[in-house]
Formats: C-alpha cells, sequence, structure tokens
DNA sequence: CAGTGGTCTAGACCACAAC
DNA sequence: TTGTGGTCTAGACCACTGG
C-alpha cells in the first residue's frame, strides 16, 4: 500500500509581494504605460504561474497605491496620471514631541463652557442651544511652545466632558479614549498669527502660522473641532 | 441515481466589509478598550460564522486603518492610541482646477539651464557639477493665479528634458508621463510671502503662504525638486 | 519550541457594467 | 447577455517570535 506522493511544498512559489514588484515595474518602467487595458487575472495568473487569489491581491495592492483603475467588466487599466496619494499620521502631539526626543509639557490657558456660537453652529451643523465646552492649551517641548490648541467640544454629545478639568492632560488625549468618529473632516492652511499666537507661540503679528483644523463627528452628531496653531518654522512631512 | 444536494449558494454569508464593521464596533464603542488583547483568528472566525481567510482580510484592513497591532505568536491587540493616518490625494494642478468647475490656463515665466547651485545638491544629493532646469511657471484658475510653481530638475538623470520647453503644458504632466520615481518626501509649511510671490499670486509682502514642497528620486538618483505655493486663502482639505 | 499571524491554492458563485 | 473583477471557502504550509 502505498502513499501517493505529498504535494509539492511551498518552495518557489511566487508571492503576491513578487508579483506587486513585476507589475509595478511593468508599469514604471515597461510595456504597461499610462492607459494600457493589462490582460485579466486569469490569464495574468497563468503567466505568473500564481493562483488568481494571489494575482487579485496583486493587483488589489497596487490599485490602493493609485496606479491602476479597475472596473468589472471593463478590465484593469493603468491609470494616466498615477494619482499619488500621500499618507500623512497624525500622532498625538506629545507622541510627536516625544518621539523627537524631547520633554512634553502641557498647560491649560482657559476653559469656558458657553452657548454654541452661531459660527460654530453653522461650521458643526449644530442644533440651536447646544452648550459647547472651549478650551485652550499649550503644548511645550523642552520648555518652548510648540503648539497651541483652540478646541471646541459639543457638550449636548458628550456631557461627561464638562466635568473633566483637562489641567493635567489635554482634551485630545482624553477624546481619543472617550468617543469614537465616524467622519472626519482634516484641512491644512497658512494662517497669519493673532494676538494668541503672539504670545504663546512667540510669533510676530501676521507672521505665517502653519495651522492644521479637524472636525469630527460621530453618528452625524458633532464632537469636537480643534485648531492646532505651530510654531515658527514648523513643517509637516512625510516619506514614502 | 441522485445528486448529492448543492451547496448552499452565498445567501446570507458574512462578508469581510460586515465583519470589519461590527470588530471596528467592538473597538469603538464596545468591549475592545485599548490594550485589549483579541482572540485568535480562528476562534473569531468560528464566532463570526466566517473562513479564518475571511477574518484575516478584516483583520488586515482593520490594522491597515491603525487601530490594530499585530505580531505573529504575540497576536492581536488594540492599539492605545489608534495613529490616525490622514490620506491626501495630490492631484495635477490642472485636475484640481478642472475638478472645481473653473477653466485652466498655464504660463511658463521662466526657464534657466545651470550648474545646480549648492542649496540644492544639499537637499537632493545631488553630485557635484549636476547640471539642472530651473523653471518657474503658474497655474490659473479661471484666469486668476491659483499656484505658482518653482521647480529644479536634475538633467543629469534626465537628459532629454533640456529639450523640452515647457510652454504649452507644465513640467508636471511632462514628468509623471516620462519618470517614475521610488521616493519621496513631502512637506506643507506656512511661509511668508516673497517678492515673486506677492508679483503672480497677488500677496501683500509677508502674508503667510501655504507651502507645497516634494522632492523624488529613483533608484537613488535626483529627479525633482518642487515649491508649489498657493493663493491667498488656500485650504489642503480632506474627509474621511 | 510552539502558537499566532502570513500567505498560497483551487474552486465556486456573485455583482456590476459594458456591449 | 456576458465578461471581468469581487469575494468566500476549506485546507495547507510557512515564518516569525514570545515564552
Amino acid at each position: 500500500m502505498t502513499m501517493e506522493p505529498q504535494v509539492d511544498p511551498m518552495l518557489d512559489r511566487t508571492t503576491y509581494r513578487e508579483v506587486m514588484a513585476e507589475i509595478l515595474h511593468r508599469i514604471t518602467d515597461g510595456p504597461w504605460g499610462p492607459g494600457t487595458l493589462l490582460p485579466g487575472e486569469i490569464e495574468l495568473a497563468e503567466e505568473f504561474g500564481c493562483s488568481r487569489t494571489t494575482m487579485n491581491r496583486a493587483l488589489r495592492e497596487v490599485t490602493e497605491q493609485g496606479f491602476l483603475d479597475r472596473r468589472r467588466k471593463a478590465g484593469t487599466r493603468v491609470r494616466m496620471a498615477p494619482l499619488r496619494q500621500a499618507r500623512f499620521e497624525m500622532p498625538l502631539v506629545r507622541a510627536e514631541i516625544e518621539k523627537a526626543g524631547a520633554s512634553y509639557r502641557y498647560a491649560l490657558l482657559a476653559r469656558d463652557s458657553l452657548p454654541a456660537p452661531d459660527w460654530l453652529r453653522a461650521r458643526m451643523r449644530l442644533p440651536a442651544g447646544a452648550r459647547v465646552l472651549h478650551l485652550v492649551c499649550v503644548h511645550f517641548a523642552d520648555g518652548i511652545a510648540f503648539q497651541l490648541e483652540d478646541r471646541w467640544i459639543n457638550a449636548r454629545a458628550l456631557p461627561q466632558v464638562l466635568k473633566q478639568d483637562f489641567t493635567a492632560t489635554g482634551p485630545n488625549e482624553w477624546l481619543v479614549a472617550t468617543v469614537p468618529f465616524s467622519e472626519v473632516e482634516l484641512s491644512f492652511m497658512a494662517c497669519a498669527a493673532d494676538a494668541m499666537a503672539v504670545d504663546q507661540l512667540g510669533h510676530a503679528p501676521g507672521d505665517p502660522v502653519f495651522t492644521v483644523e479637524r472636525a469630527t463627528w460621530w453618528q452625524s452628531e458633532a464632537i469636537t473641532l480643534v485648531r492646532l496653531s505651530h510654531r515658527k518654522g514648523y513643517r509637516m512631512t512625510t516619506r514614502y
């Protein structure tokens, strides 16, 4: 009684990473210029000597990187202009500062509970009469002001926020540990330094200030709006 | 002779999207708080009534979104601080302008071929004596200056660039169609308006200007460095 | 060294969209 | 209508790494 020989163990199997590399090569430095219609998954899988599943994953990831355009029935096509997407990590300020090897310090400058002003209600789609908590705080790196945080929190959605005093830790750390978010709007811009930026960040009046504005909602309900103003010379950088 | 009954067709099969949604729910608004160690893939697959493959994909995508931390043998753990990553699409200016429903116009302001200045050689890791092409151009939306482009191209890596005159189309469109890139460094910052920004973008001297700087390499060889200065009030926004 | 995630396979049905 | 990508399954071996 003889056993059937075992199927080959995974010796030289083609991995989806290898497939990806070859596909990228053919796109960026090979025959598949912009606009090219690629063969179907089955055909490609045969050519590369892998299963359709593996080929599908390779093509999916290359698509995610912005090089391909895939549609049922229409097939897979090389993007005319490889829409590059940059990924920016938005860490907690504290992590950002400590990662740079600097010491972190936090200070609360102002804390007010008030009915939402009109501009905020419009900006965040807040109902009339909603109460909000307004906070202003500074984050220091090695004792020097690094970032000024101007935040509004919807107390209607988060009543417990009114009991937090935020003297020891910033509202951001409390928020990430407390509420989720389903919708985020993020903007980067250059603003002129206002009085607060002059006082706290050491800018001259009118100086260019790199500013991040982030608004978040959870299930259509406004959570928070924050403006982060950065110190002189700050750059937000990413590599890929 | 009877046929075996066919296996159930895909009626109520659990999709990886449903699994993802439930996992996210448990993380953001359920029992899996930060630091929680999740059950293994097999166990979860059984609980969710799906295959391990499907569970794996769901967990992989949630991980990509920055909520989980996975390591062989150690298992899957909920990130303490869900590292938020924002994705920014960096389209061609032309596409950006036309997408907004405005008409696009392009103008070349300056074109010079010269040996790379020292600061550029240092910035781009260029060899001594490398020749570069320096271009300055403007992109208009509905006739109004929208973006000022100040670009340096490594003619040592791309000799054919010297034959392009770039009077009709911008260097960016030529570059994306000509060279790939293996390494990109992207920065956002706020700069004070210089003379060029004053003349071309209508800024007042010293006005805050939202600036993007992008440097690209291909196989360790410098390709191009570009600074994009934007008109007053420009915001780079993303939603997710 | 043993457990967990990483990945490949072959086969199958489904859903969307171009023709 | 029909072709192409989208996804699920069951089973298997591998590779990394924590204990």
